[in-house]
Parts: C-alpha cells; structure tokens; sequence
DNA sequence: GATGAATGAGGGTTCATTCAT
DNA sequence: AATGAATGAACCCTCATTCAT
C-alpha cells in the first residue's frame, strides 16, 4: 500500500502577496534548520502567523514542504550561481570565492534560508530519504555545468585536473558546513588560505 | 536534582554469547543510522528479536542506549587505529591509505556499524547534546594524536601543513563516504589516484 | 533549569459548553477518586468521550490535569461553605450542621466530585507532592476562619475548646464519609443525634 | 473472564526459620508503607536478599503478598489487644489508653510494621478494593467485641452511650493516624488530653 | 479561503509476572 | 528450592493530520 500523497496547491501559495509568502517561507525555513523530525508544524504555523488547516492547503504534508522548501532554496541559490556564471569566469578558485562571496549576501538577506540551506546536508537523512536523491540529482547537474565552465589547462599537467576540482569541492563544502560563520572577515581569511594553497600546488607556475 | 538516570546494566550486556550481543548491536546501529530521533526502540527490539522490557533492563533508556553505542564504536575504531598508529607510521599519506584499508575492512564486516559512525556526525545536532561534546573531544584527541605522529616536514614548506592535512582529511572522508563501494578494487584504484595528487602537489619534491 | 510545564489552555477547557465539561470533569474526577497513580488517563479518555490529544491540549499533563481538579472542587465547595459563613452563624454546631446539607448537596448533585474531594486527603501521599501542601495551607485557612467565627464562649469553661472543636469535625467526617446515604432522613436523624450530645456535654448548661 | 489467581504456597513461608521469615516481612512491609502501587517488588527482593522468583513462589502475586501482609500484622496487632482485652479492663477510656502504649511497643519492635500499619488506612483504596473490605468487617468484629467488653454505665444517662463511643473511636482513629509521631511523649501529652475532654464532659460526675 | 479543535497512531518507559535452568 | 533474565501489557505523552464550521 503506497503512502496516499493528499492534495496540496502550491501554485496557490506562489500567487500570494510576497510579503505573506515571505513570512511562511521564513517561519518554515527557520523551523527546519535543525532539521525535518525536530521541526514542529505548530510553531511553524504560530510564528507565520497562519492557521494549520491553511499550510496543509497549500503543501499537503510536512514531508510535501520540507521538499518544496529544499527545492526553493536550492532553486534560489542555483539562480544566483548561473548568473555569476554567466559572466563567464573560467577560473575555478576565483568562482569558489564569488560562490562564497554570494552566500554572504543570502546571509545577510535571508539568514534562516541560509541556515536552512545548511542544514539540509548537515541533518541529511533525517529528512524523507526521497528528498536527498531528487535534490543530489539536480545538485549534480549544475555543478557539472559549474566544472564545465572552468578553465582546466591552468591546472598542473602532471595531475588529473578533475580529482584535483574534486578535492577543490569538498574542501570547500566542508568549510563551509562546518565553519562558525558567525565572524565572515575570519571566514574569508580562512578561506583565502586554502584558495591559496590550492594554487601553489594544483595551478601551474606561473612565469612572469 | 539532576536528570535521573534510571537503573542500566551494561555489563550484563557486555557478558551475553556474542551472537546476541551483536544481534542487539547491529539492530539498535542500524536503527540509529539515521540519527537519535528517527530511531525507535520498537524497531530496534522487533530487529533484535527480543523484548522491550530487556533492551531498558540492559541500558536505561534510549538517551543511554545511543551513548553506549556511540561509545562503542568509537572504541572499536579507535582500537584499531592505534594499532596502526603504534607501527609508528610518518607520513601521514601513508596512514590515510591504511585507515581507508581498515574503514573498508569495517564496512565489510559490520555495514551497520560503520553507517552508524558515520551518522553521529552528519545527524549530530540531533542527538543528545552531551553524547556529541564528549565524542569529540576525544575523537580531537585521537586526531590530534594521528597528525601528532605525521612528519610535517614532508610538506613543502610554502604552504600551511595543517592545512594541508585538513585538506587531504575531508577528501578521504568524502571518497569513503560517498564511493560505491561494491568493487573494492575500483575504490582501491581511486583511493590511490588522490593520494597520488596530495603527494605530487603537497610534499616536497624528492631529489635523487 | 526546572522542569519544563508543558502548554496547556485550561482557560479554553473553560470556555467549552457546560455539558462537555462536565462529561470531562465528571470522568476525570471519577477516575481519580482512587488516587493519582490508579488512574489512567486513557480510563478518563474513554469515558469522557474525547480523544487523547485533546486531554493533553487542555490540560498539559497527568500532573496538571490532577492539580487542577483539586482546586476546581476545593474552589467549587470552599464557595458554599463562604455563601454559609456569611450568613454569619456563630454556633459551631449549627455551622457543621449546615456543613453537612451542603455536603448531602454535593453528594447528590456531583458524586464523583465529592469521591474525588475525600480521595485528595484519603490518598493525598501518592499525589504530586507540591499539590498536596499548596491546598493543605488554602483548606488550613478556610478553616481557620470557620473556626474564627465560631463563639467559643459557648463551651463549658473546664475543657479545651480548639480540642472539642476537632472532636467535633472528627466525628462529623467521619460520619459523612461513612454513613450509607440512601436514606437522607435516616442520615439527617443520626447527624442530629451527634450534634446533639455535643450539645449535651460541651456547651455550658443553658440556664432559663 | 475472573482474574485468575496463582499458584502460593504461604504455608512454606510460614515454616521459614524465623530470621528469614522476618528479613522478607520487614522488607514487604518497608516497601508497602508509602501504598500499594508505589511498592516495587523489586525493592522488596532486593531488600530481603531473596530472588524474584522465591517471592512469587511464596505469595503468587503482588496482590496476594499485600492481602498476606494486611492479614499478619492485624492479627498480629488484634492478638496483643486481646491479651489486653482478656485482662478484662472495662473502662474504654482506659483500653483506648492502653492500647497507645501498645502501639509504642510495636514501633519499638517493628517499626516497619507500624508504618505499614498505619499506611493501611492512611492510603487506602489505593490497594486492590477487594483487600479493604475483608478487613473492615474483620476489624468491625474486633472493634464490636472491644465495645462489648467496656462498661457502659460509666456514660452520663443523657447521652446515647454508643454514639458516644464512637465518637471516642473515630477521634482516637485520627490522632493515630494524622499525628506526627516522632515525639512520643508529646503524643501521649495530646493523647490524655483527648481523653480528659471525654472523661470531663461524657462520664458521670464522681461523687467523693 | 481560512480556522483551530479534535484525532489517534506511535513513541519512550515501567514493572508485575513467568519460566528455563 | 531458588534464581534472575526475559517478557509484554499498560502507562503517560507527542504531534502530524483532518474536518466541521
């Protein structure tokens, strides 16, 4: 007997003022950036200031908004990224510092997205186990569109250049998991360290 | 007054016939792999094949029931790390390729085991707060004692070793982590792949 | 950090129909009337015809739930003793007297209100500690004042009239709890006959 | 479908060498001084030093040990008024007297059973309803022939000398039960003067 | 559209009782 | 006779979900 997904009407919820929208989005997104079990639907709806027969209108169930939230979120991001990319950047280091440079500005804007965002690798499957595949999918996709951008001769030839921008990535997503962000000036510095590292060993030389 | 901690008799538990002792082991793990909250002792008890009643008498609570088992694994990794470590291998590139040996090991031998101890800390922020504090000071002191051990100057001396370490650290994690690890021969050959690249780009050119 | 009382919204407990409310307080009352731990909030569920959550949304927790029964009957009772005392009897007697009807009253009207009002002193060890004196001390100085208003010069001067006065309440308990009450007449006629010797032997002789 | 009741074998118990009959009993009582239901058996077995099993073996079930130990330490009490009884004291006043000093006696010798005892009525219904009953009419037989032994011609003419009585009782049940006995002497201060009140105000005036 | 009172399955936990040894 | 490991029904409580208004 398959779980029965119950009716929901996101579009519905897309065509609300933005400002309504906003404040379900940030209550939700708030609420679940310690994760999918420990988020309340009650608190979710008393901090949006909304009724809880009107969020399972709109979503159906918590599992049908926690995937709306992470598809949101990363469709957010995902925006910001292609349009860095579209100014055509081919340096991989230098596209890793604008990425961090961007989430700075989510922090600033939209610190609960933010932190939701974190949170959705952070507390990975605590979550509805559909989720994480989906979203890896995609995930996957636009960082191979990311990889493909980038200018692979300024890599060492002696060195596969896809490993390397392999460890480039995860050395990068672990920072900036698990590093306290709450001072940015000490998490750029760091960051800057190992950007640097990065091109002493992996770029080639460069002669002047 | 303090939380009670209900009566828990762990040493009884450690005194069964192995097979029921990792019988419980392997359920509770495999329950637990997707962090404290998702777990339920129903579930653990019906996998184990025993009663309620006996998982309290053995440890308490569910609180001490995900203590023990973070401890134990813990132990049970530790353990064989300091085997190895007392060979008082140096180069730390060296004792990346022997723990991913023994991780590979681990996975063959107790799948769930190592789905746990990976969990503890992708799920961390839902268990209970104290587990995860006294877990990682002592795994920082392990780590600490690992890299104690390396001979940082193979590193070239242009760059910052530790953070070279910490480099080559979550790349091994990552690859361990997300490598499908049904051909063993494949891993092996990827494994070696980077630790090829950190010893080209990281260390010292060697002279002959 | 104290522990944590969860919600609860007595208040909307007493905005609910009267009939409804009844039906809770009766089977709360009911069930309690053997002490705390006896009973078992699914007992009063059932009878009450509600679902269990609502129980809990109204009244936080078994604890809570218990301790607000216990004043609301004590309030409910301690109100006709006050509408009587303000009548202004000065003969202790008349007043237990009168006591007594209002009690009959009770019996009649709630009879598992005045079960569970006598099970509160009956079982009072097995109750929540803190319940147990916060009421002590308010039945303490409602009595307190009963006695106050008493004339204590109508007892003969060679006894101990506060010692007469608990002999009297004693004995009048002890009847009102034990007596079968089928026949109210027959009760009545007792009660008097009580009263009458203490009439007899601790009031000064009337002299005409 | 009656409660079907287990297999006990009291009489085992019974030709138990002395010692370890009183190490069990002392236990049981300890544990069921506070009631029914808090009384763990497994504080009870741990208490007595004896196994899980040899309990039930004995008694058949909680209930039935609870049943066992109300009868023995009535009959056990019933059998010291008798001797008291059989020294034919016919002023009630004067039994009522000696029995508090027996009383002493017992908290001296036993003091668990004393506590027990007492707690019998103190939390009374919490124990199984059936177990009251038995008793009550078993102590109303006890208490009738009490009565009948006493002289009734020492009550003033004017007074319903029964009703008297009773009053006697139920203010000598309360003092017992509801005083704070850590001061015996106090207590028996308080005692007599209770009975100087009875003495004063419902027996005939001595004429010298 | 919008509400929030009401639901009940499921969770963690306890403990009297049983039974193989 | 004696043990104590093992059981499981029953307990208090939570919370995602529903539905009458």
């Amino acid at each position: 007997m398959e779980k029965q997904v119950k009716q929901a009407d996101v579009e519905k919820f897309m065509r609300l003022e933005q400002r309504k929208r906003n404040r379900i989005l940030n209550a939700a997104m708030k609420e679940f950036r310690y994760g999918y079990k420990k988020a309340s639907t009650d608190a979710i709806v008393k901090d949006a200031g909304i009724s809880k027969g009107l969020l399972y209108h709109y979503f159906g169930s918590k599992e049908q908004l926690y995937a709306f939230l992470v598809r949101y979120v990363n469709d957010f991001i995902t925006c910001g990224y292609f349009d860095m990319l579209n100014e055509g950047n081919a340096d991989i280091l230098e596209m890793f510092w604008q990425t961090a440079l961007l989430k700075k500005d989510l922090i600033d804007q939209h610190p609960h997205w933010y932190d939701f965002s974190n949170g959705i690798y952070v507390h990975s499957s605590d979550a509805p186990a559909v989720q994480a595949t989906l979203l890896a999918q995609e995930q996957q996709a636009a960082y191979d569109e990311f990889c493909a951008r980038c200018d692979l001769s300024l890599f060492r030839d002696d060195i596969d250049a896809e490993k390397a921008i392999s460890i480039i990535g995860v050395t990068m997503d672990d920072l900036i998991n698990s590093e306290c962000h709450d001072d940015y000036e000490q998490f750029l510095n760091t960051l800057r360290g190992y950007l640097d590292i990065f091109r002493t060993c992996f770029y080639k030389e460069v002669k002047d």
